[in-house]
DNA sequence: GCCGTTTTCGGCCCGACTGTTTTCAGTCG
């Protein structure tokens, strides 16, 4: 079996955890975390580069000592230093470090003064009241721990992006009629557009800044006020999600948005950079010695450390920083370069919409194209269609685009990829089709070779231009495909397979991760939306997200061509 | 434990807020 890097990623977290409460040296904690932090990132299998004998310790973040240890994790499931650290440490103490209000020091007097191991030992010492009388502790933590632990249950989960889009859209115009406010912004993931987010972290510029803080608390969805200072305020929605306040002066809002967006571990990079030139960077500015050389614009901030302005979406310490340093950062895709949607459904199949319907909508967003891809025949729910029905569509787009101006509808399908690699539809449709989408929706458990030669076999069929939403995982609710995903996308290359990257919110498939593979191997994407009536056509927006977050300029996808150019691509 | 236009040894991001403190440690982002 293969180790998946979340399951690497997962030990080292535990390690650092554990190391952390006994006491061990924070940098080596740090140096756990920090590989965990980019293994959970990384889109090379490390079980196969292990396999293949490379050498993991070029790899940022890992050196020759974790090298090893991913090594032995890959061969024999385990960590033996992890073991080890179990059998000292008796308990799931490290779960207790996820409470808020405890970290490694109160966790380690738990143990040593209570002999708490677990949970349910934490409860039971804060019911009886021993907890509030350890060093440390006090009342109010005990109050707040119990408050924690009986009030537990799925507060702490992401929430998806387009989710949270809505939330804060609200939150941000009751900030904007605050007195004496200049800028407002959502800073943080959200500002990066990562698929979740786990709080929302809010820049206000003001010269009073308690008055915007007591503006914030006003907010009627807010449940509880958990931090108020000065210049930064913490509050739970009713909803459970967390928010962050912070207020600047204005000549520190670059300053501000720029550390408030992180990522943390591209701000520690950048704060480094500032480091070795002698500077120094914080929240309010860059400053040398005590006098602020920039802090207004973000644009000034970069500029001050010798780098060029970074686009959100790239700060993740994922080599963006080196990129930047060499004048070699992607000129990322945009919304404006989509010329089309390539994934649509309309009434014929599970839609809500005519394809009339679906192509004035296309039109009025100033799309040039937009492709009929309706389900077929084997996915019976969404009333797939088969030969018959699909030669009739066929015929009814060819009348429709005779009277459409302004707008030409492309001829496709999603067809399904059965189990055994074949397509669910003749040949002999496929081939009078502008494009073939082929999309796995059955038989998502097949083991990793088998699921990827399947793919890869459908690929074989010359009329398969597209893969749809690749991988198949929806967020939160169904795991990704298990694939080999190098490959896959090598099998894609090689027979000119453009692999999908669907804005749908609970898909976002490809990932940015995906998507920054496939651009280094140099597959093309399709930015898309697998809209289901005429508002969902917006979703664009999270395809578009994903791929800027995985690097890609407008030239690696292939909807930001216009018509006759977009033609020759889908024509293998 | 990682890492290197200061270095293979000696560094390792930085500040706000809370609670328990009598001047600050711990936690958090």
């Amino acid at each position: 079996m293969t180790v998946h890097n979340s399951e690497i990623a997962t030990i080292f977290d535990k390690v650092a955890d554990l190391l952390e409460i006994e006491g061990a040296n924070a940098f080596r904690v740090r140096a756990y975390r920090k590989a965990a932090l980019a293994i959970g990132t990384m889109p090379q299998c490390l079980a196969d580069m292990v396999e293949e004998g490379a050498d993991l310790s070029e790899l940022p973040t890992i050196g020759h000592d974790l090298a090893d240890k991913i090594a032995e994790i890959t061969r024999t499931g385990h960590l033996h230093l992890l073991d080890e650290i179990e059998r000292r440490t008796p308990g799931d103490l490290a779960e207790l470090m996820d409470l808020p209000g405890l970290g490694p020091k109160r966790v380690h007097a738990l143990q040593e003064m209570l002999g708490i191991t677990g949970i349910d030992d934490l409860l039971r010492a804060a019911r009886t009241g021993e907890l509030k009388k350890l060093p440390g502790f006090g009342p109010k933590l005990q109050e707040q721990i119990l408050h924690t632990l009986t009030a537990r249950g799925g507060a702490d989960r992401r929430l998806r992006l387009r989710i949270a889009e809505e939330i804060a859209r609200d939150l941000v115009r009751h900030m904007k009629t605050a007195p004496g406010v200049g800028h407002v912004i959502v800073a943080g993931s959200f500002r990066r557009r990562r698929e979740t987010v786990g709080d929302l972290d809010i820049l206000v510029t003001s010269a009073q800044p308690m008055q915007a803080v007591d503006r914030f608390k006003a907010h009627e969805d807010i449940a509880e006020v958990v931090s108020k200072g000065a210049t930064r305020s913490t509050a739970r929605l009713r909803s459970g999600l967390q928010v962050d306040l912070r207020v600047v002066p204005e000549e520190s809002y670059g300053a501000a948005l720029q550390y408030f967006t992180g990522s943390k571990a591209h701000n520690i990079a950048t704060r480094r950079i500032a480091q070795a030139a002698g500077l120094k960077v914080n929240e309010y500015g860059v400053f040398r010695g005590n006098r602020q050389i920039a802090g207004a614009t973000e644009e000034d901030v970069y500029s001050a450390l010798g780098l060029p302005w970074i686009p959100p979406e790239l700060r993740e310490d994922r080599g963006e920083i080196e990129a930047a340093a060499k004048g070699r950062l992607p000129n990322l895709v945009t919304r404006e370069d989509v010329r089309g949607d390539l994934h649509v459904h309309t009434t014929a199949s599970d839609g809500t919409a005519s394809i009339q319907e679906m192509a004035q909508a296309a039109k009025a967003l100033g799309y040039e194209y937009i492709a009929i891809t309706e389900h077929s025949r084997r996915v019976t729910v969404a009333h797939g269609l088969d030969e018959k029905r699909l030669a009739r569509q066929i015929d009814e787009i060819d009348r429709l685009n005779d009277a459409l101006e302004g707008i030409t509808v492309l001829k496709g399908v999603e067809v399904d990829i059965l189990e055994d690699g074949t397509l669910d539809l003749a040949d002999s449709i496929l081939k009078r089709l502008d494009l073939v989408l082929g999309a796995v929706h059955t038989s998502f458990g097949l083991a990793r070779t088998q699921q990827t030669d399947r793919i890869l076999r459908a690929m074989d069929n010359p009329y398969f231009t597209i893969l749809a939403h690749p991988t198949g995982r929806l967020i939160g609710r169904r795991e990704p495909l298990l694939l080999d995903m190098e490959r896959l996308m090598a099998g894609a290359l090689e027979r000119g397979v453009v692999l999908e990257v669907n804005g749908q919110p609970d898909r976002l498939d490809l990932t940015d991760i995906h998507a920054r593979m496939a651009k280094e191997i140099g597959v093309r994407l399709a930015l898309t939306t697998d809209a289901h009536r005429q508002s969902d056509l917006d979703f664009m927006i999270g395809a578009v997200d994903q791929a800027r977050r995985g690097w890609m300029e407008p030239a690696g996808v292939v909807n930001t061509r216009p018509l006759h150019a977009l033609r020759r691509l889908l024509s293998r």
